[in-house]
DNA sequence: GTTGAAATTTACCCCAT
DNA sequence: ATGGGGTAAATTTCAAC
């Protein structure tokens, strides 16, 4: 993976993409402007190096059932590497947990929990997370709401 | 907006758009067993519906210079509806806030923030969040590395 | 840029209830 | 009559040259 230099134009169109993922490349040419064809290989090498990972439809979690999204907060026995990536692969193994973050400060890392309801999130806790091996203590805070929900990153308006 | 009734397809053309939200719609239609005009009916109403809420492009955010995620844990001084609205209010004005989510418990609000560095960040911290009014006492914790970061919610295979 | 191939979109028809 | 799926054709977009 080579050294990502962009120049203004490949910042507008990460900006554009992280904004409307699906913008047709015509679209999008006018709009950083280009034509479609350097402006598509440009989105393709953007791909290729990493700076665009994915593309993904923003779904309402309510819609496919998951009224409860939790916050929890793990602290482990261990600090050691190993153990840090052994509790890295078993959160991976759990699809209920979206995101996993590894902090500093007393709490190790903090984990986005998405569930149905609150029965179903205790079944997570309990069997998957406060009985794992390793793990001292799981602090956990329901959402109430969520008032911000933005993707990615502050994008620079040209 | 009207109560969401969703049979099987729905849900496959759900999970398959937050998994790759640039799909074409040919493909889409194939993958969940219609043609396509009658699949991007279903697209389109899901659109309406507030089932699929955008489409965006997954940036790596150390392409456009944020190198650091910081989450903060926030008290507030007063809970009344009044001043959580007011906070809420607040943190929407600060790009650099990109989740900011209610929660039960001490903690009032958990916050996701993104920055180019510690110097920018703290400059963030202190001028706009820990000055505010109401805000009691602001905790946050520098994210070392993020293990999982997988988008939405977790969508049934069949 | 240009152009052939492919995808999207609209309009219209059919079937089932 | 209504709702959902299919067919066809026009437009737009894509991607190779």
């Amino acid at each position: 993976m080579e050294k990502m230099r962009f120049d203004d134009i490949d910042v507008r169109i990460l900006g554009l993409l992280q904004d409307n993922g699906r913008m047709t490349n015509v679209e999008l040419a006018e709009r950083v402007g280009l034509t479609a064809p350097p402006c598509l290989r440009r989105v393709r090498a953007l791909e290729l190096q990493g700076a665009i990972n994915g593309y993904h439809a923003a779904l309402d979690p309510g819609a496919l059932g998951y009224n409860l999204t939790v916050f929890a907060m793990v602290s482990l026995k261990s600090q050691a590497e190993s153990d840090l990536r052994a509790f890295e692969a078993l959160v991976a193994t759990i699809p209920e947990v979206r995101e996993c973050h590894m902090l500093n400060g007393e709490i190790d890392f903090i984990l986005k929990i998405v569930a149905p309801d609150l029965q179903s999130f205790q079944q997570i806790l309990t069997t998957k997370l406060t009985t794992a091996p390793n793990v001292e203590h799981v602090k956990t805070s329901l959402t109430i709401r969520t008032s911000k929900a933005l993707p990615g990153v502050p994008v620079p308006e040209m």
